[in-house]
DNA sequence: AACTATTTATAAGA
DNA sequence: TTCTTATAAATAGTT
């Protein structure tokens, strides 16, 4: 069989227009995207995060230690993600064990205690409860399941 | 000049030991990363978002169309941001994901509140005190919100 | 930073 | 989709 591969071949970097190279493209170059975010997590002990929607809208993701750890990392501005004395990272467990949904109205419930205890004038102490009720909340979902 | 570079070598998955060539290989690759990210969004009309903390905590990332639209479409499960005739993003209408988005943003910073007060040493037998009633607090609102 | 021998990634094709 | 292969890119070790 006389093949004629051309082998690869230098492309214009835009939006290619053949859609079906597109999708095996994006297949490729997602997983290599990911294959690239691991090993710069590992051989340099970087946390890294990445997100990537299809034109189709699937999302597909890769975290290290996870995403969430970083997603939260970056929107609170650098804190490393606090971890519990068995080294897990609390806020990845809780998540898992809490859907989103749940999590973000008990939260709602928090915030809410916090602003009656400081437009009341509260004393910290009161402020630190709150705080701390919520903690073992999440933490306790570490170990229901 | 004899040089004599060895090329490019097969290197073992895992922490590099030499702290300096850490160091250069997690700047290179860094970038590397960013401009397969990029390509992969341009070449296939992907939404991206990339982010990295260096082992000394210095954070870079990338996004298109910008790590916020993505990180936002992540955190609310999904709805493509809508954008204008010229492609720019419209957020205007997109309020009721934005309080998700603001959700998760809060419960981001109290989390970390919550590390920080926990790094401060609270007593155990306090914590406890309080979890009861927040429970039930918390479990009350999860059917009236 | 620059260099280059090699290893990887990958665009087409089958 | 999965495999192949020629070629483009990335990059580890040096200088």
């Amino acid at each position: 069989m006389p093949r004629c591969p051309r082998g690869r071949r230098k492309i214009k970097m835009a939006k290619m227009e053949n859609e079906s190279n597109l999708q095996v493209t994006f297949s490729k170059r997602r997983t290599s995207l990911f294959n690239k975010a691991s090993e710069l997590s590992t051989l340099c002990d970087a946390e890294v995060g990445v997100i990537v929607f299809s034109p189709s809208d699937k999302v597909y993701s890769f975290g290290h230690p996870s995403l969430e750890a970083v997603t939260h990392r970056f929107l609170t501005g650098n804190p490393p993600a606090p971890t519990d004395f068995s080294g897990t990272e609390v806020f990845i467990q809780a998540q898992r064990n809490a859907s989103l949904f749940q999590l973000n109205k008990q939260l709602s419930r928090v915030l809410t205690e916090l602003d009656e205890a400081r437009k009341e004038g509260e004393e910290i102490d009161k402020m630190t409860k709150v705080r701390n009720g919520f903690f073992l909340l999440v933490h306790e979902n570490l170990f229901n399941n």
